[in-house]
DNA sequence: AAATTACGTCAATAGTACTGACATAATCTC
DNA sequence: GAGATTATGTCAGTACTATTGACGTAATTT
């Protein structure tokens, strides 16, 4: 079983590593831009729900609002991003990915996916399904909601060019 | 399959918020000590492979020494590590946790290990195996030496005061 | 004896995060 | 409609983790 006191480092480890390299391939990518982590994750989450407001996505990131706005400043800066009025709420800016920054987050996505895709290589969907289901265990079940495992709900795709 | 372009964002998100909440727990004890995630890591190693040298630390990590420095000056001050002149090379500094470290390697492990436990909760040996061995296949082919997944090679437990 | 290695340290800088405070416009509530 | 609340933006100050580059010392290797 691995397990030591009752404590698992053997997992603990392993998730610290994985995470480690899987957060290194679009390290490189971010760098021509002069981009950081922080910018994948706010270019990743425009992307994957088109329209989420400032406050839905500093819920999602889980950082405060001033962290967020040199961020945010510089992709909308850069055309990777841009910002709506919200429609039913004048107050809200929807954001939204350009062409440009689906494009980077398509980018930096790549080596991420391709190396998920080697690692889950001889598996069947029932392993994979198993993967899934453990990392989602792994989030405070009150942040699940903030999940979007891309079935339904998110629609996203077919949203223009703004 | 919830894969959109050939790109695996299901996985990629999920993993995004496992290791968010996962690094999490520790965190709050963190604080109370004035220590961040950088002490928790070389604590962390120091304690899996007692007397560790500096520069195998670093290898592991993947900082410079420069950053290490700071982080493991004050576990050194805190009396949470020591470090002893390597035997065959003097130049070398091993590192060994010591019994208050050992204590709160612990400590920051029990809550991941809680979480960790509580994902599997319904786990076979065998879907064990296989998160263990999606995240070990995740990890860079040429880093995977630098794990350690308890069974042999590592005898540390009966390292005693140092 | 000279080169290399392991480690430590000083200085300057960058990226990401935080708290606290204040401003503006829009919406909600009484 | 007046006042409270909400969504967002911004300014200032600080902390933590990381970087590069340079230099020093002691020990080992060549």
């Amino acid at each position: 079983m691995s397990v030591e006191d009752g404590i698992d480092f053997a997992i603990i480890e392993l998730f610290f590593f994985a995470y480690r390299d899987f957060t290194s391939d679009p390290d490189q990518i971010l760098a021509d831009y002069g981009f950081g982590r922080a910018h994948h994750r706010v270019l990743h989450f425009v992307n994957r729900r088109p329209g989420l407001t400032v406050a839905e996505l500093l819920d999602v990131l889980k950082i405060t609002k001033q962290s967020l706005a040199r961020v945010l400043k510089q992709l909308i800066d850069t055309d990777h991003v841009v910002q709506l009025q919200g429609p039913r709420d004048r107050r809200q800016r929807e954001l939204y990915p350009t062409a440009k920054g689906r494009a980077l987050a398509l980018a930096l996505a790549r080596p991420q996916s391709r190396r998920i895709r080697a690692a889950l290589e001889d598996s069947s969907a029932t392993e994979r399904a198993l993967v899934e289901r453990f990392l989602e265990a792994m989030v405070n079940p009150e942040l699940r909601a903030q999940i979007d495992v891309g079935s339904a709900k998110m629609s996203g795709k077919s949203h223009g060019e703004h």
